[in-house]
DNA sequence: ATAAACTTTCATTTATTATTGAAATTTCAA
DNA sequence: TTGAAATTTCAATAATAAATGAAAGTTTAT
């Protein structure tokens, strides 16, 4: 396979992947771009390799630069801004992370948190409504504060340790 | 706030979680119902308590069967089917995890495999490439046999250790 | 075998989400 | 300041995804 392919075969499959996952396409296409890119790259050269307009490029980068995985980058001399891409991977895991817990899971935890704590009366039917979404409210909970402990987690040797064992 | 109210909240809340994450408004909808009823449930009254067609609730039932968290029940008498959700919340999870990296993760790192294998000439604009998406692959890699892990970690005792630990 | 009860399928319709593009706004060099 | 270059906004449009419902297909009791 040839670099341009190549290429154009990985932020298609990106882009796909990011869709499959609640990341609009385009949004995880400019992602992609920008990872494999040496350099910044101008919002012009963004719009001609993906083939998209201008308002959708400005609209993506934004909110790109929202979940802080892109940055805007100056170059001396030059009056367009240059767009790079946060390319450490575990930063980004932990953004990504970070970003979908405040905006999803930790309004989702409020609402279980709510409807669990109804005073059921005695029919069967509520109990177990309060005690499945009480079980729901802890699992995703857990689930939220290891994705919070991603950071330390991989500073962190008994946690490499577990991962050695992990395989 | 009443059972009643509790469980429509539950059941929205539900959904508007699975559609962010790429799985249809609906299909989390009846899962949520399933989730959280004592007893299985027919079509007719799922379509009835979500609002939806017969062949809405026919095609998302067999969505749910196919990634293994929803099951048939039949009575004794009765000629319907009724239908009951995976409440073990583990098990969910796992479940869960398998079928989206089979569908999803594996595909994109067969992708990625062969991206970052073509033979880069010396530009450094082509050595990032491959350099970027190996390292995407190893990443991704790591992530999907984590979550292949997900079922013997829980109930491995040095995991419940490192889960304590993250509290 | 028949037919009523129930389920599935899928072409059409509807709803949702993403994209465009031109006007409004901002930025900055002269 | 000014105004050209660059960016953002957002109403209108297009593309995509999901839902409907009626016809076709199954199942089962008699």
């Amino acid at each position: 396979m040839e670099f341009k392919e190549a290429k154009n075969k990985f932020i298609q499959t990106w882009g796909a992947l990011g869709s499959q996952w609640g990341i609009n396409r385009t949004m995880a296409q400019i992602h992609a771009l920008l990872m494999v890119s040496n350099e910044s790259v101008s919002m012009e050269d963004i719009m001609e390799e993906l083939q998209i307009s201008r308002g959708n490029a400005s609209m993506n980068l934004r909110a790109l630069m929202d979940w802080g995985i892109v940055y805007k980058e100056f170059k001396s001399g030059e009056r367009r801004e240059f767009f790079i891409a946060e390319k450490d991977l575990d930063e980004l895991a932990v953004k990504i992370a970070k970003e979908r817990s405040k905006r999803e899971i930790k309004p989702a935890l409020k609402v279980l948190k709510e409807v669990s704590t109804i005073d059921a009366d005695a029919t069967s039917e509520e109990r177990h409504f309060v005690d499945q979404t009480s079980k729901l409210y802890d699992f995703v909970l857990k689930a939220d504060n290891m994705l919070d402990k991603v950071t330390e987690f991989k500073d962190n040797w008994i946690g490499r340790l577990v991962i050695k064992i992990m395989k």
